[in-house]
DNA sequence: AGTTATAGGTAGACTGACCTACCTACTGCC
DNA sequence: GGCAGTAGGTAGGTCAGTCTACCTATAACT
């Protein structure tokens, strides 16, 4: 034995909290490979990080799960506030959030694009499971966002206005499903098409 | 002990051969809990049946899930045969895919609808797996079964009934997804005029 | 008609790997 | 000192998959 100590604890190879490293160590393994099919030791080591940090962190497996949407909805969010920002009119505003789908297609991940990270998770859980509601709630709210900007562009006609945001929403979700089973964006870029048109024809 | 042998090996509670048993309980248990999250016993607890004759008739789980997908395939093409069968126009041909789905939403399953079988299964398979390549098949044959119908409704105008086909296929599908989370055929239903209202004002 | 071979079924034990969750023991920082 | 982190181990369960041993129905042959 040497002066140091004879046990090598990596003391800080990243002084980030553990917190942030399995939340995105999570992110990228549950994406790619399922909630179900990834195991909590995958998590940790891909977080560089013990396993006592995540059970400090969260009480369960399901907890982190839940943490995982919770993170993914704002992230999507954040997309579409930023595609917000450089929208100029209702048309602009409504098409934000295509784009925003679409910059979700195109993020950086382990073996590639592979659709909607909500919409996956939620076909793993049982129905009823508060993650599907979470999930639920979310395609709401984006619905709810596609219906606040095709309101200005049909004002006093709220049944057609209500009825466009759904065929929208409808559309999206679908070009994104197909999107995620094809590997890229091509399936957004097309409906993103079609939404404009279909705008435009108003 | 009596006359009869000491152990009850129960022969013949069912006649059936154990492969369509075992078919049938896969797809219970694989739809309404998750592939991922459905073991073995479990299986073969749900169809009455020795783990043996599991791998008597498949090699491993994975082709068991292979059949799975295939059978969902097959399944959906039957119950859109069934509505085709009552179509006496193009119009009426088109909206027979919808049926179909709608059909499939309002099917029995053990703990409710819960989305397009094939969709939830690619869902838990990662990038490039053979099972999401079926899945991705399965879509494209139901974009072309929309596309045969459209065409007839848009003679000589085959880029505007391929974007139309691909219109439809975005919306069906979309609104498949959010059904799926809301556990019933509402979306469905709602996809289902928004279609029509497409075809009758072309 | 009676015997035998075979195919396909039963129950359930078993292996080795992996799962979640909790634990000890130690360290560095405020 | 206390908190949050480290490495690593363990308990108890479940996973896919294999195996033994036995049973039964049918078909084939003599």
């Amino acid at each position: 034995m040497s002066a140091r100590s004879a046990v090598a604890h990596t003391p800080a190879p990243s002084k980030r909290p553990a917190r942030a490293l399995l939340l995105e160590a999570a992110a990228r393994l549950f994406y790619s490979r399922g909630v179900a099919a990834t195991g909590i030791d995958a998590i940790t080591a891909e977080a560089g990080v013990a396993k006592k940090s995540l059970y400090n962190n969260f009480a369960s497996k399901a907890e982190l799960v839940a943490a995982y949407l919770e993170a993914r909805h704002a992230e999507w969010l954040e997309l579409y506030r930023r595609r917000l920002e450089n929208s100029r009119n209702p048309i602009e505003r409504v098409l934000a959030i295509f784009d925003a789908y679409a910059d979700h297609a195109n993020g950086a991940y382990l073996n590639g694009f592979r659709g909607c990270g909500l919409l996956n998770a939620a076909a793993e859980l049982p129905a009823g499971a508060p993650g599907r509601l979470a999930v639920r709630k979310h395609k709401e709210e984006v619905e709810e966002l596609l219906a606040l900007h095709v309101a200005d562009l049909l004002p006093g006609d709220d049944p057609r206005a209500a009825g466009l945001a759904r065929h929208l929403a409808f559309l999206l979700e679908g070009a994104m499903a197909r999107a995620g089973l094809e590997g890229d964006d091509a399936c957004l870029k097309e409906c993103r098409m079609i939404a404009s048109r279909l705008l435009a024809d108003l």
